[in-house]
DNA sequence: TGACCATATTCTCATAAAGGAATGTAGATT
DNA sequence: AATCTACATTCCTTTATGAGAATATGGTCA
């Protein structure tokens, strides 16, 4: 039953704070780390099992993996109608609207935008601080 | 988190069928028994964790008890928007749907509308018949 | 090649959740 | 009072889940 993997995916609050910030388009790892101030393992864990199950897409870009919720076309009825639901809801709370807003602060120098202008070759380092990988 | 709270109560299929057939009005546990044939235990308990959560009410009526979606006034708006989300995925899923179906073959003798016409005075057995209790 | 950066994986532990058997309970019937 | 019916709870076992420390991997840069 692919609803109740949904579901199964939207049970746990980091990976709905994932999916929330992602609701604002593609975004690569560390950044993620900064703005739901969790540890990379967390972060990375939880992308993981949100991309197995399918809620969410990713792709290396130089050293970073840029990870982006499913193009609207790919999505199933369900999930389509689910995050739907999850932005409306998004609104309404707390801290989904703290990661958005802290997200918006950001000068996101890894997100595709950035790297389709040339980053990728240049190859400086991520713009993210969040006190590293350990 | 209440958002969080909702979707760990859809992310169990068992809950999920629950909610799915209350979206049809209020039903006693004897019935859940028959439409989804699972056991009592099981059912009873994911109902007391979905009432503890407050996604649904239960009320004593003779000796069956009635489960229920709360009142619309009285869902919060999460709550209302995951309700819809659900019934909006449950009209293309096939196990849903054929709960769907077996509950309207059913003739609801202790339903809310049959208790109110006096089942309750009488009080003959409920319909149904899943095997008893043990 | 070797250092480095961003990310993933493995191991381990603690906690939670689901299922079933057996038993308890409230209210109704006789 | 004894019994029955519908439902809830307790106890136990099994399995799943989440978290963190440590380590590995894939790609880049000097």
């Amino acid at each position: 039953m692919e609803l109740l993997r949904i579901y199964e995916c939207l049970c746990d609050l980091t990976r709905l704070r994932l999916l929330n910030v992602l609701a604002e388009g593609p975004l690569c790892v560390c950044h993620f780390q900064e703005v739901l101030g969790e540890p990379q393992v967390k972060i990375s864990k939880h992308l993981g099992y949100l991309r197995t199950r399918g809620l969410v897409t990713a792709r290396r870009e130089g050293n970073w993996v840029i990870y982006a919720l499913p193009d609207v076309v790919d999505r199933s009825p369900e999930l389509d109608a689910n995050l739907a639901c999850l932005q409306d809801c998004a609104r309404e709370n707390a801290v989904l609207k703290r990661d958005t807003a802290k997200l918006g602060k950001l000068d996101r120098s890894c997100a595709p935008a950035a790297v389709a202008v040339g980053v990728g070759k240049r190859g400086t380092a991520c713009g993210c601080r969040p006190g590293g990988s350990r």
